[in-house]
DNA sequence: CACCAGGCCACAG
DNA sequence: CTGTGGCCTGGT
């Protein structure tokens, strides 16, 4: 017999998509920074909630959202099938999608989108994750799951603001930590940034995100595709590079990845790929060792 | 111990 | 305008 208050304990949600997820590539494939898997269960703090999901027989079973937050979060509400098949020239992509079909370009928070590539530079995955929950920890409000251990959200950005830059750098951010501590202040004093942004076009919003300090090309580019749901973003890393190069003979990965270099990559593949690249992108991220181990 | 990881910035030519 | 080093930190 169990004492405590079952109150405590979340209704368990369920939702079934009726198009393709693929829950685990989705959340596991490098877009988020702040997800992990226990058990069957994934765990994340998005918009100051704890969720869980957890995917079987192509149900979702969800705590801690809405279903409507779930279904927007997820992207499920768009046409996948007909993004996917968009692609069905290129054998390539299709190659990538039968590897990972079902995979989602979550929608980010774009604040939290914005810092978080911020400290991706330059750095891999466990360490972007590090400096992540260590800025939560330092600035964002506690959240006390039903699991009973606290996390903690992201910071806003007035909370983060109020970091000094020696307290981000000891967030273990090193270099990036003057970026973050500029970047915050002008957004905590321009609470309409992200309105203003959404509304403007591609090359526009581009230029104006590349205007904070820590922002370029890639950061810019990552930030559009996964905090605006500008799906022609096409962000080039090191291992784009090196894929376009393998799969289309575009750049080269053997010189130095200049800026003109990034823009020839970017714009080939906005053209060849169409207004769902960033979905093309991701595919191929999605399966970037396979190419790296030279199959495909 | 080098070298690199989902780059950006300051500076030289 | 284009190209080249250096950079915090942590893992091979």
């Amino acid at each position: 017999m169990k004492d405590g208050p079952s109150a405590a304990v979340p209704e368990v949600m369920v939702y079934e998509p009726v198009c393709p997820l693929n829950l685990d590539a989705t959340l596991s494939c490098g877009q988020l920074f702040r997800w992990k898997k226990r058990e069957d269960t994934w765990e994340g703090v998005a918009d100051s909630r704890f969720i869980t999901i957890r995917q079987d027989c192509g149900s979702l079973y969800y705590t801690g959202c809405s279903e409507a937050f779930l279904i927007s979060y997820l992207h499920l509400d768009c046409p996948h099938d007909a993004i996917v098949s968009g692609f069905s020239c290129d054998a390539h992509i299709m190659d990538a999608v039968r590897c990972t079909g079902g995979l989602r370009i979550v929608r980010q928070n774009p604040w939290e989108c914005l810092i978080s590539y911020i400290c991706a530079q330059n750095a891999n995955i466990p360490f972007i994750t590090r400096m992540i929950e260590n800025l939560c920890r330092a600035a964002g409000k506690p959240i006390t799951a039903p699991d009973g251990v606290v996390r903690y959200a992201f910071p806003t950005p007035e909370a983060l603001s109020t970091l000094t830059l020696e307290e981000i750098r000891g967030c273990t951010l090193g270099y990036r930590a003057p970026y973050v501590y500029k970047t915050a202040a002008a957004i905590a004093a321009d609470p309409a940034w992200a309105d203003r942004i959404r509304e403007m076009p591609f090359e526009e919003a581009r230029r104006a995100l590349m205007v904070y300090p820590g922002i370029g090309p890639k950061v810019a580019d990552c930030v559009l595709l996964f905090g605006f749901q500008k799906y022609e973003s096409f962000p080039v890393d090191t291992w784009m590079r090196m894929i376009m190069h393998r799969l289309y003979g575009i750049g080269d990965p053997e010189k130095s990845f200049t800026p003109a270099e990034y823009e020839r990559i970017r714009r080939f593949a906005q053209e060849h790929f169409g207004p769902y690249a960033g979905y093309a992108q991701e595919y191929l991220f999605a399966i970037r060792t396979s190419y790296a181990d030279g199959k495909f």
